[in-house]
RNA sequence: GGGCCCGUGGCUUAGCCCGGAUAAAGCACCGGCCUUCUAAGCCGGGAAUCGCGGGUUCGAAUCCCGCCGGGUCCGCCA
């Protein structure tokens, strides 16, 4: 609803600008805590007008026409240099008819691919790859509010070097069959690559595999798959209690045996500044001085080259392609942008997320030293169960369980989210698996508590068929009261700020301060022990805020509970 | 060495793209609030030369230049 008002305002003040003929080039319009919006325009005129701001301010109030009927605007008056304009009951009031009536994007636009995770299929997911996912998962959710068509993409590496030493492995190490399937090709990876790194000549049998599979010898190919499969069942079964879903899993080696990787260094050849190294082709590109190498000398494919390939083929299936990549990726982004650009397909878009360090130093998979995302939600898990066993003794363990899955799962999201991608993230596990912080439980508990009211609401039989059928909206008088539907009513413009900027942090932002505002009208106003008509308004309110906390919990990807 | 990113109370951050009204939160610390809908909550307190130095501007955490500290990339790896 707060877009609304914003396109009013807009209106109303671009009307006035006009009839006292002022020349100006934005509206200045800000969020402010002394009004609903405010416009600086006043400071910018000034300069051309060698008036004084508030001179020029007062003055524009006086030529602004707010219509009688059917407005969303209570007042708009000048202090100083700023003009604040303020919202009215109509606003309050179609805010929570608003929220009521379902929380859809009207628009519906374009279809975006978003790829995100696309770790490699060499072990589990650790917490750099949480971060990629997180970020990714909610972008996505993000988007789809947005009135976006999303289609999620794993984009799997199949094709790289260090599966064809898992491959390798698998021949002479069995896999530990008792262990999680990702776990399992882990130790695998680890002890053949301590194995290959000790002796050249298990490196050629390597490199030989890797021209196997390339060539698509149907031997080979069968056992890489089947390692591929193995270890990607294992990451999937964490995403998914990440409660992350992609649509589609790609695999590179698909690129090259249909051709599109050669189609793509044939064209690139035409279009390109090529230049040769032996027989190895360097590609030259506009701005980057580093020459990208797009064959090797063996006449195999690489990464970058398949992945040209790869976007291509996303190009042709979408409007906007988004990449989540960490920040080692951002050169390789931006050739990748440069060399498509040579084969005539758009630029895809990037969110670049910084690094998560342990206080131990880097991460890597191939040393093990990690901690997996697994032993981080069952950590996290066991640490919400005992916060819930704490305080209610009154469920049973079933329930307690379940709550403490939503809790911690949540946590670990939230903390993943929280923070702006471009931040670089030290993990501390203490901090992390801290409950008590305002993070994902203090969402979730505001809305257990609206949920907890509602409940209560219906079994003393308050509550009628339609709950905003007939209420007095301007009973809603209280300072806590106001304040929180007009958080309410932001939603459209977080969640349009969120999905233009790419930013979700935003969203994890938002729920917090939303959360915040529900407690303070939670302690502010009775509910149930009110007079009836204000009772019936109130609840009118509290089941507004547990739809759009439930929202932006989902936006989030962290599940609601209705009581904890 | 070059490119990109980060540097805001003791700690973690928001705000920076798009300059304006007392720099906003959380954690930690100190003190208060459960006979009323869940205290995983609420209220109050102390605590910041917004890395440093210049510049632009009526006005700079925000824009520009330089420097310092940290990260990251600069593979015929992915």
């Amino acid at each position: 609803m707060f877009l609304e008002f914003k396109k009013e305002v807009e209106c109303v003040l671009k009307d006035a600008l006009e009839k006292a003929s002022y020349k100006y080039e934005d509206l200045e319009l800000e969020e402010s805590e002394h009004a609903d919006i405010s416009s600086r325009v006043a400071f910018s005129l000034a300069r051309t007008q060698k008036k004084p701001p508030e001179i020029i301010a007062e003055d524009i109030v006086t030529h602004l026409e707010i219509p009688v009927e059917d407005t969303l605007i209570a007042n708009a008056v000048s202090a100083g240099p700023y003009i604040n304009f303020s919202v009215n009951d109509l606003f309050l009031h179609k805010t929570l008819i608003g929220i009521e009536g379902g929380i859809v994007s009207l628009e519906k636009r374009g279809k975006i691919i978003i790829e995100h995770t696309s770790a490699n299929p060499d072990g589990p997911l650790h917490i750099g790859h949480l971060r990629n996912a997180v970020i990714g998962d909610v972008l996505v959710r993000v988007l789809k509010y947005a009135g976006y068509n999303v289609e999620t993409q794993y984009y799997v590496n199949d094709m790289g070097r260090q599966i064809a030493v898992v491959v390798w492995g698998a021949e002479r190490i069995a896999f530990d069959n008792a262990k999680k399937a990702d776990h399992a090709v882990a130790d695998v990876y680890i002890a053949a690559n301590r194995m290959v790194e000790e002796n050249s000549d298990f490196l050629k049998e390597v490199d030989e595999l890797l021209r196997r599979y390339e060539a698509g010898d149907p031997e080979v190919v069968q056992r890489y798959e089947e390692v591929v499969k193995k270890c990607l069942s294992g990451i999937q079964a964490s995403l998914e209690r990440l409660q992350i879903r992609h649509d589609v899993f790609v695999l590179e080696s698909e690129f090259v045996r249909r051709g599109a990787v050669e189609a793509v260094i044939e064209e690139l050849k035409q279009k390109g500044e090529i230049k040769r190294d032996g027989s190895a082709l360097l590609l030259q590109l506009k701005g980057i001085e580093k020459a990208l190498v797009i064959q090797r000398t063996d006449g195999t494919s690489l990464y970058t080259t398949r992945d040209l390939a790869y976007h291509r083929w996303k190009d042709k299936n979408c409007d906007r392609m988004i990449d989540v990549f960490g920040k080692d990726h951002e050169l390789v982004s931006q050739q990748l942008v440069k060399a498509l650009e040579l084969l005539g397909v758009k630029a895809p878009e990037f969110v670049i997320f910084a690094f998560v360090s342990l206080p131990s130093g880097s991460l890597s998979t191939r040393a093990g030293r990690y901690i997996s995302a697994d032993d981080l939600m069952e950590k996290i898990e066991e640490r919400a169960y005992n916060e819930v066993d704490k305080r209610r003794t009154d469920l049973d363990d079933g329930k307690k369980r379940e709550i403490a899955r939503k809790v911690g799962i949540g946590a670990l999201r939230y903390d993943m989210v929280k923070v702006s991608p471009d931040k670089h993230i030290m993990f501390d596990f203490d901090e992390a698996l801290d409950i008590e912080k305002k993070g994902a439980p203090f969402v979730q508990y505001s809305h257990a508590r609206a949920c907890s009211i509602l409940r209560a609401a219906e079994e003393r039989g308050f509550v009628g068929q339609s709950p905003t059928g007939d209420y007095d909206p301007t009973l809603l008088r209280e300072r806590s009261e106001i304040d929180l539907i007009k958080k309410l009513s932001k939603l459209d413009s977080i969640i349009e700020e969120a999905a233009s900027e790419l930013r979700p942090h935003l969203v994890a932002k938002y729920a917090r301060e939303l959360a915040e505002i529900f407690n303070l009208f939670y302690k502010d106003c009775p509910v149930l022990n009110a007079e009836d008509e204000l009772r019936k308004a109130r609840l009118v309110l509290v089941d507004g805020a547990r739809i759009v906390l439930s929202t932006v919990l989902d936006m989030l990807g962290i599940e609601a509970p209705e009581e904890m």
